[in-house]
DNA sequence: GGTCGGGGCTAACGGCGTTAGCCGCCCCCT
DNA sequence: AGGGGGCGGCTAACGCCGTTAGCCCCGACC
């Protein structure tokens, strides 16, 4: 297991770090998540910022993390039921479209998160299909093409994504 | 139909710019892509970019146009059979993963593309699925999320990603 | 009471996209 | 043949970015 040894708990200045670059991403959007603004929030410079965080990779773990955790706490509340999961992981993402894409639109940085925290959020998916691996990685892969394309506006106006999400889910049921 | 009023053919020095870019994004990724590193492969500076083309967004719109052109012709050659179009898609979309990215990772400026080249790539999966549009998004997602979970390294080292394909398209057959 | 370190600060670096303003050269028109 | 215009280079500079170096204050602790 090569991933991080500890997780280190947070110290109270990390948590306002945290909590102003995740107030910044969900308003503004992730060009507004910037070491000089974030600092702008908490009434410092930039450059102290790192008294406190490595660097803004990092920073962007903190987030990713509490993403992961707020994503499997959403599954777990309706686990089981797999178009429940499916409306559950759609809402998730639709709601935090900016930290959805900053969890998902690039390799992950494992060694920056707490162990576990992935697969955590995996597991409702992997119970719903059975403890199927293959079939799993099919059903992920369909949720998050849907919802990443949505998020980016990627299907036509007038295209019936309940229908399309159904056609979807009912191939794996 | 509020889309381009008309293409504008490409002068020899906007081409040789789109070909700089395309060969730093596939060579070395996209932060390679910068205007100054252009400017570099053609013996200019900077600035004189801007002589030939509006701004970085519209240059990157020429290279996301080569890369729907060049997917439509991958998925036509294959057109029909539906396992064979997946693997075409998994093919295009791994053989240029940069490219792929700059595609389909982003809201789409279809304003600054040709009209038509978006739905030309979309038609082979389109006719795959009997032109059931709901079917084919659902289709579109799974493909989508497979390629871009595969290209950010998202899935397990030891997933069999052969057998997720399978498992998917099998429902859409 | 002296030391030391946590946590601020300013100044600065190199990179980014982009703009303003200048100039040389070639082509075309008279 | 002479003159004008515009294409396509150039340098300098702006405001942003992440990040580093180096300074200093202040409180806690021996």
């Amino acid at each position: 297991m090569p991933d991080a040894p500890a997780p280190a708990p947070l110290t109270e200045r990390q948590r306002q770090i945290a909590r102003a670059a995740r107030q910044l991403l969900d308003a503004e959007g992730p060009d507004a998540v910037t070491m000089r603004r974030i600092a702008d929030v908490l009434g410092i410079k930039a450059p102290s910022l790192y008294k406190h965080v490595p660097d803004k990779t990092a920073l962007e773990a903190l987030l990713i993390t509490e993403g992961f955790v707020e994503l499997a706490e959403a599954l777990e509340a309706v686990a089981g039921r797999l178009p429940a999961l499916g409306r559950a992981y759609r809402r998730y993402a639709l709601h935090h479209p900016h930290l959805y894409r900053l969890m998902n639109y690039r390799p992950l940085r494992r060694d920056l998160l707490p162990p576990g925290v992935e697969d955590r959020a995996a597991f409702p998916l992997l119970a719903a299909v059975g403890h199927d691996g293959d079939r799993a990685r099919a059903l992920w892969a369909f949720a998050h093409g849907m919802v990443s394309l949505e998020i980016d506006g990627r299907f036509p106006p007038g295209a019936d994504l309940d229908e399309a999400w159904r056609a979807g889910l009912a191939a794996f049921g």
